[in-house]
Parts: structure tokens; C-alpha cells; sequence
DNA sequence: CGTATGCTCAAACGATCGTTTGAATCGCGT
DNA sequence: ACGCGATTCAAACGATCGTTTGAGCATACG
């Protein structure tokens, strides 16, 4: 077995592109192999099935995602860290994701799954990244306190929507030719932040 | 020429659920009007194409939707309205609408669409509803001058996100027993124009 | 050298898709 | 009662889908 097959990595990345374009049911196989250059079957062999490929297309993004997420809470300082230095660890890591151009095709896909409201795809993002979104909230419910655990969970849905529902046409606004990309994100970032904190934590 | 048939209704009845549970690709036309009890050839006869009958499945909900938007816009009291009212006027009817059952399964087409970011679709909607969005801004505009047009955009649009997320899971959100329906509604209405009214008017 | 083993390839499989067709049936004005 | 347009129907069309197959090629190991 090869350790790093050219051929595994040409269909991942080419299958991100495409599931973000035309859907995972618009995107066939077909268009997707001959855009990769591969053969037809090479997905079946590689990864078993459509769905499979599917998965592995989530798993490699979500992986880093969302290990970079708990190093950036865990970073904080327990039991003192702010709604802001919270929110922070949460997004600055999806917006990084989306920043670079193959990322940002991660975050349509994402928010693609989102709205199918498939079940297996959500039973998918939960068996394996739910205890992120449970530390997350855990912490959310420390620095609001005046909330109830519904009202909370409600919130946190509305900013979650924000989020994807932004961050999946990120990279696609058009960015001031005077400012870095370095610069643009940070601001991005920072309009996030304060537009999630403004909602969790009114009255 | 018949004025209301049935086949017509049902089809269109049908294929909102079925577009709601399997989006417009994974609902097949033969699925479609076997479960609406027609034939297949009727959908192609009556609307001319698949993608002509997901175009009326929109027509029928928005021009009313935007109309009941516009209507309680306009009752307000001209240049002297507050936040919170223009808020209402584009929230309550969307929720009115996703409060019976059938209206719902709308909310939850629309939030897919928005996620597919289907270009023909997207057309469709600016070219028919794009001025209910521009009175929309143009309040905003008025009520928020600190905001500058790109802030002022890009907040409407992440409440956009939060909305659409929010309503495209509403009507599943599990309803306490000891509250009536209309109670359910109002306070829905209340906690998204609180938490739209907190994002956009943030400092 | 011979032969496993990992991988690629063209071809075909059955299933399902949206659409079209032409005949059968319905409903109403004259 | 008759005729005609509107509607429904079963059947078929070509296209495309995900998957499987078996032969061919490559590389490494005994």
C-alpha cells in the first residue's frame, strides 16, 4: 500500500471542489474522476462508495477544524477566559480554514450539510466532533449565567447559522486592494466576534 | 382550462414536502407524484419541466410572504419607526408562515436553496423579490447611520443567515405543553427580533 | 526469474432519472 | 347527442447514475 497515494488526494481534493459547486447528489462521479484525471473506479476503490468519500471529504477538514479549536480554548485560561477570547477559539479557526482557497470551499460544503438536514451526515458530525460543540458550550453557559439552558441553546443555534451561513461566502467577498489578507481576516474576525457576542449575551 | 385543479394543488403541495425532506435533486419526479397520487407525465404537462415547478413551489409561498412583509413595513409609521418594528415586519411574517405545518416545510426549502447557491435560482429571487429587500435596507439604513453600507450589509447578512437557519428548524423545536400555539409564536418572534436587534445595532 | 501485491483501466451492469409520445378519457358548449 | 379541447394515462425514450468486474500494468520481494 502506498502511504500517501497521488491518486486518493487527487479525488479528495477534486470532490471538495465540486460537492461545494453542484451538491453531493449534483456532483456524479463521472464529472468528478475526469476532473480529477482518474479513473471511474478508482473511488470505489479507494474509498469504498460515494458516501464513504463523502465522509473522508468531511473528516480531513473537521479533523484539523476542530483540533485547533480545543487547543485554542484550552489555551485560555480556565474559569477566566472572556465571551470574546471564547468566541475567538471558536471561529478564528473556520475563518482561517476559509481563507485559504481550498478551505473556503470546505466551509459551502459545510454549510450545504447543514441545511440537507441529512440524517446520516449529522449522526456522522456528531459521533465525531460533538464533544467540541459540548466543551464549547459548557463554557458559553459559565460566561452566561443569566440565561436559561433553553434560551442558551437557542442562541448559540442562531450565532451557529450566522456563522456557517457567513463563513460559506467568505472568501468570495471581494477584499479592499489596500489592506493584507493578514489584515482582512483579522477584521473579519473581529466583526464575528462582536456580532455573536452582541447576540449571546443581550438581555 | 381549469382555474384550481387538483392536480395542480397537490402536485405542488407534494413536491414542497419532498423538495423540504430530499432537496430538489434526491426528490425524483417519479416519487414525487406517486406520493401525491397523479400521474407522471402531469408534472411536465402542468408546469413544463422540474425546474419550472420548483420555481412556482417558490412563487406561491413568497408572493404572499413578501407581500404580508410589505404590508406591515408600510403600516409603520413613515421615517419614524423604530428597530424593533421594521425587525417585526420582516420576521413575523416568516414565522407566521413556518407556524402551520405546510409553511414550515417552505422554511425549510428556502434555507436550502440559500445553501445550494444555484445561480438560476438565485436570479429568480432577486428578480422577484429583490425590491422587498431593498425597502428592508433602505429602513435599516436610516435606523443605523453609524453603520457604514459594507457594515450595514454584512450584519443584514449574518442576521439573514441566523433567521433562515433558525426558521428552517422551527416548527421541529419541541413546543411546551402549557403554552398555547400563538403564545409560542410571540415569544419565537420576540427572542429573534432581540437577538437581530443586538447584532445589527451593536457598536 | 517468478510471483505476489497494489493499483489502474475500459467495459459493462442494472437502476433510475427527466422527458416525450400517442391513445384513452373526461367535461362542457352547442 | 355530438364534437372538441383539456386532462390523464401507460409506455417508452435516451441519458446518466453508482457500482462491479476482470484483465492489464507496475513495483518489490523471495
Amino acid at each position: 500500500m502506498n502511504s500517501t497515494s497521488s491518486t486518493r488526494d487527487r479525488i479528495l481534493g477534486t470532490a471538495e471542489k465540486m460537492f461545494a459547486q453542484r451538491g453531493f447528489d449534483g456532483a456524479s462521479l463521472r464529472q468528478l474522476t475526469a476532473a480529477a484525471g482518474v479513473n471511474l473506479a478508482a473511488v470505489n476503490y479507494h474509498f469504498g462508495s460515494k458516501e464513504k468519500l463523502v465522509e473522508e471529504v468531511f473528516r480531513r477538514r473537521l479533523d484539523a477544524l476542530n483540533a485547533n479549536r480545543l487547543a485554542a480554548l484550552h489555551k485560555l485560561a480556565g474559569g477566566e477566559a472572556t465571551l470574546e477570547q471564547v468566541l475567538a477559539a471558536y471561529i478564528r479557526p473556520a475563518l482561517e480554514l476559509s481563507h485559504d482557497g481550498k478551505g473556503a470551499l470546505f466551509m459551502r460544503v459545510l454549510a450545504r450539510a447543514f441545511a440537507e438536514h441529512d440524517d446520516n451526515l449529522r449522526r456522522f458530525l456528531s459521533e465525531n466532533y460533538g464533544h467540541v460543540m459540548r466543551q464549547f458550550t459548557a463554557e458559553f453557559a459559565r460566561l452566561l449565567p443569566h440565561l436559561g439552558k433553553a434560551e442558551l441553546y437557542w442562541r448559540i443555534d442562531l450565532v451557529t447559522g450566522a456563522l456557517t451561513h457567513a463563513m460559506s461566502g467568505f472568501g468570495m467577498i471581494q477584499r479592499k486592494g489596500d489592506v493584507s489578507e493578514q489584515e482582512h481576516l483579522e477584521q473579519t474576525v473581529q466583526h464575528l466576534i462582536r456580532f455573536a457576542a452582541a447576540g449571546l449575551s443581550h438581555p
